[in-house]
DNA sequence: ATCTATAATGAGAATCATTATCATTTACCA
DNA sequence: TGGTAAATGATAATGATTCTCATTATAGAT
């Protein structure tokens, strides 16, 4: 079984949470660690084949929601589709094809973050409202769909 | 019946479409027009009770969507709520509550809109994505989840 | 190592949002 | 006014997600 630095801070948080971090969990986690992009339930099951029931991989991601250990990301069609949280995987947005759906991930430059935290802050200021994160979203046409 | 200038815009638009703007349309864009956040067809349902059937809301988002009048914003729980389009609302971005999940919409000042353009110029030119529109996402806790 | 209480799992049923179907009604235009 | 295509309403079908419950696995006590 593969033990990643990540591994041991899934562990490590899953732990503080009071759960277990089983053999079935610990695959839904091994898939989303080499995603390059959110994955959703039906997608993780498809990968996890025999080995993880959907109903199983379903009570997973909520679980390690709940922990802080993924996070959701709402798409077409009523789909939920998961990735690594930010303080595992890294701050990072978004790019949306229109046309198909797909999201990558992109992370800004230093500056550039910095700018955009500028306004968040700015923008919770203003706001009676208590800003815990943000998210830029790029929507466009991917290169497949160009 | 009102006769709203954004009213006008959309009769055009839907003309330009080939479709027709019926009672029923007009019923779901006025409550859209009023609305302070993007709505779900069973809200939009809820409000025009007895006037308009769930299956005609969701088919007139479908036409609205498609002429371009209305814009989904996809959120938990498989929720799909449908706001006007920025080019009859104007632009802007959103507050989403973590805890309830109610979206609130934010505009910004002309300075820090010109601040985030900049960065979502400089991430549509180092990817190979081509930009349309972006939007700005600051999660949190709204006043009545604080 | 065994027992016990509790957590986790698997299979399938139930639920909720959304889409499709189809018979009926409405609106446009000759 | 009549004919034709578009729109509507009620309801069935679909697809993602959640719930249920009987079974299995696990951590900790003995």
């Amino acid at each position: 079984m593969s033990v990643s630095i990540q591994d041991r801070q899934v562990e490590e948080r899953l732990a503080k949470s009071g759960v277990r971090y089983t053999g079935g969990r610990r695959q839904v986690v091994a898939v989303l660690e080499r995603a390059d992009g959110p994955m959703s339930a039906a997608e993780l099951a498809e990968e996890l084949k025999g080995r993880v029931p959907v109903s199983s991989v379903y009570r997973t991601l909520a679980v390690l929601e709940e922990a802080g250990v993924v996070e959701p990301h709402h798409g077409a069609r009523g789909l939920t589709r998961y990735e690594m949280a930010e303080w595992l995987a890294g701050h990072h947005h978004h790019l949306v094809c229109i046309e198909c759906g797909a999201v990558e991930d992109i992370q800004l430059s230093r500056s550039l973050e910095r700018q955009l935290e500028t306004v968040v802050d700015q923008v919770s200021a203003v706001s009676s409202f208590n800003a815990v994160g943000h998210s830029l979203e790029v929507d466009g046409r991917c290169k497949r769909c160009r």
